[in-house]
Parts: structure tokens; C-alpha cells; sequence
DNA sequence: ATGAGTTTCTGGTCTATACCAATTTCACAA
DNA sequence: TTGTGAAATTGGTATAGACCAGAAACTCAT
């Protein structure tokens, strides 16, 4: 009779109660952001559980954005969350400041591309049109936080990708091409990740992130940009301040 | 030598080739929405693999969004996302509708409360200030989608909890009441599920799902709905047009 | 102090079981 | 045809090992 003490009916699974404990022990504050955890065997050890039952609440805590691990160092707390604010994109690096956080960005490709027919659809562009690609990896503090691909058409920024790219784009074409951002087309899900991405990022490739994609508009109405986040999800966290629309009569 | 076959040097972990067989089933359109993937041990048999490896790449498959499985009735493919226009709330159920989705809300509680500490700075209304707090279930063709907790300002609403709530409450609050939706503060991120909410959405407590958070004003800038959305993850798709504004100057 | 090599620690993958509980299927009786 | 109850199927949890590979710590000679 080891099932249970005072539950009522039903014991709670093991990797239950060592996940409770965990979560308790950070959100206590007895485990601070970046703090390592028990390892698998520790875990085993002491809550007398076998090391794959053990493993099983760190995962848990893993996917419910706790607790990360990277490469095979052990496993830690996880930071605080940024905010990115849709509607103000420009003061995204500044208000990392603000905040005393170090954003660093790494530029991991840049090149020109030919506008594909998915491309040149959403850019509004002819397909082929010359296009300037790069993809960028974001980190707060030295965290991979998330990895940014950005497509801009070529024609309104010649010679773009002799900039310094580890810098805020869209301040960079306001000051240097005198293109400014008006408005955006935006789209949140949750998705898998892919490879390249689970790399940079530093989970498996299994895991699920939030992916933010976003048109952006001239004033007069030109689309010059696309650009593609994936964030580490238990690091993103999208505010806006949004107008209400009502559907047309007709509909 | 029963490592690999024509790799660059590593094998691939077995789960892995499971996973993306699965993966192509399903994208290839072998298997369709809501259709039954093979079982752990099936799995194990066909790929003379063990039960705990198959069960890895299937339960890698519900972490991306790919297949889901509630109760012990085996793995079944995810079906599409429902997209949630951010910007023009009202219309969320009629475009549903004429998507051909069936969409279900079922009242899991309504009740009258006071306005807690939290509340009460969130809606801009004195602590203690009357306030109905419900939670929906939403379904779409019967599958569990996102569980929507809801709290307004009594004051405005008289006798709200008398009407029906399986209906836009939007619609509701502006038809019977002449309180109009204009502009909303949004908050979108990724988080664990609570317990409620898991077992709404027949998911595992540890899983992570998309958090929707929204007060709406109305024209006149008056707080009276505050709304906590938790969707799936896989079935959340969040769409904005949104105006880039500048930061004030002295910042 | 520096560097190289060894040891220890960590997670990653995998096997072969076992037992449980809920669901589904199916055979059989009323 | 309709229940009803047994049997098969499914996922959930857990064990006790095993071997691998990367990261970190340590030892020791230079």
C-alpha cells in the first residue's frame, strides 16, 4: 500500500509529483532563471524512480517552456520572456535595452534570390524579381532567443547587404533608403520546427515554437518586406494594440 | 553493420525515421484529417523497433501539432487550423461558418464575482466592483479547439448571464446591451496548460498551448470585457493588420 | 601558468518487459 | 434486434538495465 498518503482515490503518477516539485521550486524562487536542475540520474536517485522516469518530468518541464537544455550540459531554468510589440516594430532592440537585456544579433546568411511564385504573390512582385534574403539568430543575453529570415526587394535597397545586418532592418531602411514601415500583415502559430532552425535555436527538432510572419507596407501602400520569426516559445510574447473592424454589409 | 544505409557517417536515430515516415504519410495525403496512425505496438512490429521507441515518434508527432489522441483511443491525424482575425472579432463564428466548420460552444460555468486586485487594475473598475466571469468550451466539428474564460463588468450588463451563452458574445453585448467592440490590448504567447484547461481541450497537463489575452474598449475608451483565450496549439492561427506606430520622441 | 590527456558527468537513444485503465470490438444470449 | 458481458486493443506509467557522444572537470607533466 505505497500508493498514495491523503490524494483522494487516485495516486498521482511519479513523473507527476516530480514535475510538481520542480515547477514549485522554481516558481518559489529556490531556482533562479539559468539555474541548473537535478540531473536525470540525481533526479532518479533521490526520488527513488528510475532515471527514464525521471527524465520524463524534465522533458515535461521542457515542453511546458520551464526548463531548457542545450546540447548535453544539463538542464536550467529558463528566462524571462520577451515582448515584441507588433504594432511598434521599430523600438523592438531599444526596448531590449531598456530592459538591461543584451540582444545580439548573428547573421547566419545573406544572399539574392530570384522571387519564387509563393514570393512574388505575397511581395506582389513579378516572379524572378531580384530579391535580397538573410537570416539572422537573435539572443537575449546570449540565449538563443529566435531566428529571423527577412526577404526585401531588391530594387528599393540597392546594395543592402553591404550594411551591417546585425542591426535593426527596418530602422536601417528608414535611415539609409527612406523607406518607412506604415503597416503589416501579421500571422501567429505554433509550429514544429524545422532543422535549421531546431539548430540555431538549440532544441529538437520535434519541438514547437511560435512563428510570427509579417508583410510590411510603405506608407503609399508597397510591399518591400517579408520577414519570418521563429521563436523559442516559452521566450516570445506578441502584444498589439488593435482596432476593431466590422465585417462589410454584404457579408 | 545494420547502422545505416547510405548516410554521411551518422545514422539517424530510429524514432526519427519513424517520425518522418509518419510525417510524409500525412503531408502526402495518405493519411487525412481525423484518420487513425498505426498504434505503438503496431508500429513497433513494422519497424522492429521496441513499444517505447514507436511510442517516441508518435508522441513527437502530437509535441509538432502533426496528430493528436485523446483518452486511450489511439493517434489520429491533426485536422487544420481555424484562423482568428485579430482585428475583426465579430465575424470569428460567421467565418467559421462559411468555412463549412460546425463550430460548437458548450458553458463550462458562469457565475457573478467580485473584482480581485488583478481585475480590477485590468478593467480600470474598483476592487470588489460586481463582475460575470463564464468559460466556453469551443469546438469545431466536434474536436476541442480553445476554452475561452470571459469576464464583463456586471454594471453594463444586466442579467447577462440570463441569455444564452453559446453565441458571439460580442454580438450578444452589442444587440442587447448597445456596447460596441472598437479597440482591444491583445497579448498573444505560448504556455503550459493548467489543469482546467488540459482536460478541456483532452490534452496532457504538461503540454503547451497558445494564450490569447484581450481587453476591449468601447468607443468612448470604457474597459468592460476582459477575455482569456487558450487554444490548441496546433489550431490556432492568428491573423492582424496592424499600423506601425513610431516611439514618442523623448524615447 | 599552460596545455594535453584522462576521467567524470550529462543527456540521447534503445531494449524488453510488466501492469494498469479506458475504449472498442465482438460474440452470444434474451 | 437489442443488450450484455467478455475479450482484444490502445495508450499511460514504470523498471532496470545498456551503450553512445558531447561537455566539463581534473590531473599531471612541461
Amino acid at each position: 500500500m505505497d500508493q498514495n498518503e491523503l490524494d483522494e482515490g487516485t495516486a498521482a503518477p511519479a513523473f507527476q509529483k516530480v514535475l510538481d516539485h520542480l515547477r514549485d521550486q522554481i516558481s518559489a524562487g529556490a531556482l533562479k532563471e539559468h539555474a541548473a536542475l537535478p540531473s536525470e540520474r540525481t533526479l532518479a536517485k533521490d526520488f527513488n524512480i528510475s532515471r527514464m522516469t525521471a527524465r520524463r518530468a524534465l522533458v515535461a518541464l521542457e515542453m511546458e517552456g520551464v526548463a531548457y537544455n542545450s546540447k548535453r550540459r544539463g538542464r536550467f531554468v529558463s528566462p524571462k520572456r520577451l515582448t515584441y510589440n507588433i504594432g511598434s516594430v521599430v523600438s523592438f532592440k531599444a526596448d531590449a535595452d531598456q530592459l538591461g537585456i543584451e540582444l545580439k544579433i548573428e547573421v547566419i546568411s545573406a544572399e539574392q534570390i530570384p522571387a519564387s511564385a509563393e514570393l512574388s504573390a505575397a511581395l506582389s512582385v513579378p516572379e524572378g524579381e531580384a530579391l535580397y534574403r538573410y537570416t539572422r539568430l537573435f539572443r537575449a543575453n546570449g540565449h538563443p532567443t529566435f531566428v529571423e529570415e527577412e526577404i526585401a526587394v531588391a530594387r528599393y535597397f540597392p546594395g543592402l547587404l553591404d550594411h551591417d545586418l546585425r542591426q535593426s532592418t527596418t530602422l536601417l531602411m528608414e535611415r539609409e533608403y527612406d523607406m518607412i514601415s506604415h503597416t503589416g500583415d501579421i500571422v501567429i502559430r505554433m509550429r514544429g520546427l524545422k532543422e535549421q532552425e531546431a539548430m540555431l535555436l538549440e532544441l529538437p527538432s520535434f519541438q514547437a515554437g511560435i512563428e510570427l510572419k509579417q508583410i510590411t507596407y510603405s506608407p503609399d501602400g508597397i510591399a518591400f518586406l517579408f520577414a519570418r520569426q521563429m521563436w523559442r516559445g516559452e521566450l516570445a510574447e506578441f502584444t498589439a494594440h488593435a482596432m476593431v473592424t466590422r465585417p462589410t454589409a454584404s457579408l
